[in-house]
DNA sequence: AAAAATGATAGATTATTATCTATGATAAAT
DNA sequence: ATTTATCATAGATAATAATCTATCATTTTT
């Protein structure tokens, strides 16, 4: 008989070495992420190199890369794993509890509201531990792409990317202006009117100044832009100091809702309606425990958009979906 | 954290001898099955059980079943083990060579010509082993809903089970007379000159006696018969014997096609035109090693029944498909 | 050229897995 | 009641897997 591969002598703690080896394209980030040291992660390649009998990764330099092989022992890996974690899910659901791990990240704005929920889904299922990460949409895509993370939480899903998206909760855009601002008080205001105000804008490429600079062409106004700053962080002081007002998503608010420095302005037209959305690669089957996560802000989120957007002039929120 | 279960300890192993057991419903016969001892089964399957927590097998009596975990638990085993089989086969498709183990069944009447095939099967792909059972129809459609084998061998495909079905061959019915028969010398004879023949006939519910039922209810004639018996093996001697005449398929033959003792007659409307199947379940993908010899057989099948086929009174081949 | 970064190898140790023999417990058959 | 069949447990042994420290080899960076 010839000398051929037999799968059977592989073991699973191989598989997953090799999977973190995959993934980082490094032996020793992924020796670190494993809480090992290098050599171990050395070893345990080459014995499964030796079994298989074929390369599996391919050293240029001090760079590694995957084979073609090897991208096809990496897809195994991930099948197989993902089947005993369903499996896993399986026997938690027959000793009536839900465990995993569930790989979420989440744009910055959603910061304001994702740990009121986290805390509320840890309450409901002790036995799924959360790994939260908080980043700017450009790294949001950046991990979507490579497939890094269960769920991933944004305002508008990626075009380029092909994807599944679910939108959960309302995200509107509103208008900030100082608490004492002369169109505090108003009601309805005329959005000409608003257009002498100077503005204070995020950077370029932001998905609430696209939104922002589309509504004004389609009124056919210009806006007047003061000043640019990198987050709404910094966006919000400046309006309270009176450098300007700004348009902001509603969440940004969360701890300014009652304070006597900035007001929500009765803009017509105002605010314009956004979604929060969870997405997942389209050719991918979302995880057991993303899958129940997703469920849950599906039912919770109605209770949080009614702890942010209640009182917002000229807010009425949508009807059941 | 909860106690919950992480199937990262679980071996392949363990995988393994959980299949045997799932099979075999025994923890004696998988042990058998597996050159170990029993106590060595038993503490395995304790091991799986502990780690998952929950039982996977049940005992009644003497008798083993599967719990429904366990049945989940089986089908995860046979998806990892196909998924690192079909590794294999890549690997062995990039080394330039087809290995593998192909588990193979057949009915009775293809023992004539399956062995032949098999051994040029072997010539040609010498890394792929073959496990070869002959038995009867009633067997392999049992094996075939339990999803035992590859690929099955047999004349008519079941109408009851979901299979996907590809015949390969010809399997044509003949008259079998004495050597000396009257008959035996003449050409085209009327089936109504033939039904004045005592026939020998296989047993109610085989496929050939109920192609040759329908044959003559189809022309308004009756059989007679005379006797009935077991087997084709059965059924020739007793043929050469002058007992009466039979009709079976041109492969039991194999032997006899140029003896003294057996001819075949030259009657209208014969041979029956029947094929040979291979099947295997229609929700199953065919695993790489059976589709390499379903390929294998359709391409030599042609060399084969020019074999057996060639001089049959009023046989014409049927054209390329 | 020297230093830093990264994977490979050698040797050793520890932990874990796999298996056996012997025996016990229980159910089924005689 | 006795025997047979089948799985479970105890104790022991051997084999294998996993990992570490130390060092080497090569490439890249400074």
């Amino acid at each position: 008989m010839i000398n051929k591969t037999n799968m059977n002598h592989v073991t699973l703690r191989q598989l997953h070495v090799f999977e973190a080896v995959a993934r980082n394209l490094s032996f020793t980030r992924a020796a670190d992420e494993l809480h090992l040291t290098q050599p171990t992660v050395s070893i345990q390649i080459k014995q499964l190199t030796d079994i298989v009998g074929l390369p599996l990764l391919e050293q240029i330099g001090k760079r590694v890369f995957l084979t073609d092989l090897g991208q096809e022992l990496l897809v195994l890996c991930r099948d197989t794993f993902e089947g005993l974690s369903q499996f896993e899910m399986l026997i938690s659901d027959r000793k009536g509890m839900k465990t995993g791990k569930l790989r979420l990240t989440v744009v910055t704005t959603a910061k304001y509201f994702i740990p009121r929920l986290l805390g509320s889904f840890y309450k409901r299922y002790p036995g799924i531990e959360v790994s939260l990460n908080v980043t700017n949409r450009e790294m949001i895509l950046h991990r979507l792409e490579n497939n890094e993370d269960d769920l991933y939480i944004l305002g508008q899903p990626p075009q380029h990317i092909d994807v599944h998206a679910d939108y959960f909760m309302e995200n509107p855009l509103v208008v900030l202006a100082p608490y004492d601002h002369p169109l505090a008080r108003e009601k309805n205001i005329p959005l000409s009117r608003l257009a002498e105000e100077p503005f204070l804008m995020r950077e370029p490429g932001s998905g609430t100044r696209l939104a922002l600079e589309r509504f004004f062409n389609e009124q056919g106004l210009a806006l007047k832009i003061r000043m640019e700053l990198g987050s709404s962080e910094a966006i919000k002081p400046a309006v309270a100091g009176g450098l300007g007002i700004a348009v902001l998503s509603a969440h940004t608010l969360a701890l300014e809702r009652n304070s006597q420095e900035i007001a929500i302005l009765d803009v017509s037209g105002f605010p314009i309606r956004r979604q929060w959305h969870a997405v997942y690669p389209a050719a991918k089957r979302l995880s057991v425990v993303g899958s129940v996560f997703l469920d849950f802000l599906k039912q919770e989120s109605r209770s949080e958009a009614n702890r942010y957007l209640v009182g917002i002039p000229g807010f009425l929120p949508v009807g059941e979906n």
